[in-house]
DNA sequence: ACCTGAACACCGTTCAAGT
DNA sequence: ACCTGAACACCGTTCAAGT
């Protein structure tokens, strides 16, 4: 990449970064690219759509929960696994508003931009639960696709709850634990 | 009021209708106004904002989920009242695509025009839950708003997997057990 | 009292022209 | 090879003019 052009897309992820923290995932493009000193042609050069600029946006974090998930499928109890796994996960899709949303909407859709970190999240979800499972701590009949959409729907709620900062937490104990006594 | 402005609302209302169910709670205004036969301007009179006239389409419905709450509170057991309410909830909150969005975003907004709705199921939920409770079949410990919001993003989670009609019931029944063992 | 639709604002996206 | 920004499309919302 010319020297010039790496600079923009530096810049353009700065300014990005800086909009979707601010005005959610749904901010301007143009006032992205007005931010970071180019045309709106050159935003749409580098990130061909929003979701490939969210998922540059995202791209580090993504990595970091994947080491973590890798991380956490060889500590115990793997109960306790899977449940800080569940937390990063609300953490990260909470990050931006919107994110949880764009998320959702991507979790099936192969031609998303965002399919790959969706793909990512579902696989080692799919693992630290069945290794709870086969422990004896988790229902053996929940579906993984079914926890991570879940969990992933406690982030959208929480989100528009930014008063309430323990309202995530809640509805995850409520998931984990269910609404009927034992 | 007139009688051609009452036709005018009537249109509106019919064309809004179709509109949702075929675009989601965000189709466009002005085809709203183009297949109702009416200018622009003539809907924004009748229906302020786009909440406004969902509110309008969707009222008939939320008179029935009233009413069948008010059943329900003097049926038993009290715990499958609950569940019965809450598939309600959920049912009605799919109807159409963005509505579970939207009611969400109006739950604390008391400027909203779905606010009202949103209190009414946020009451009967209250109701249904206590009662439950005090019958032992439910934790004590679970709020009611935390409940609802919990419900309505197990809706708008369906709502993007229109290809599995059996989601929002095991998703339900996740929340209702519990992902522990017992 | 009610209706109409032009006018304005704002944003996403493409593409011809320029360096 | 890359950048720019005018141009086009589309939508929401307001309001002056009309009946």
């Amino acid at each position: 990449m010319r020297a010039d052009a790496r600079r923009n897309y530096e810049r353009l992820l700065e300014a990005a970064r800086e909009a979707f923290a601010g005005q959610g995932t749904d901010a301007s493009l143009e006032e992205i690219a007005k931010t970071a000193g180019v045309g709106i042609g050159t935003l749409y050069r580098h990130f061909p759509t929003r979701q490939a600029l969210l998922e540059a946006v995202l791209h580090e974090g993504i990595t970091d929960m994947d080491q973590q998930g890798e991380r956490l499928l060889g500590e115990s109890p793997a109960e306790e696994s899977l449940e800080t796994w569940l937390r990063a996960v609300i953490r990260h899709n909470t990050r931006y508003r919107g994110l949880a949303a764009e998320l959702m909407s991507s979790f099936d859709d192969e031609s998303s931009q965002l399919f790959g970190s969706c793909d990512m999240m579902r696989a080692t979800s799919a693992q630290l639960l069945a290794r709870a499972q086969h422990a004896g701590a988790i229902e053996s009949r929940v579906e993984s696709a079914d926890l991570l959409r879940m969990v992933n729907a406690i982030a959208w709620s929480a989100e528009q709850m930014p008063d309430d900062p323990g309202a995530a937490d809640r509805m995850l104990a409520l998931l984990l634990h269910g609404l009927r006594t034992r």
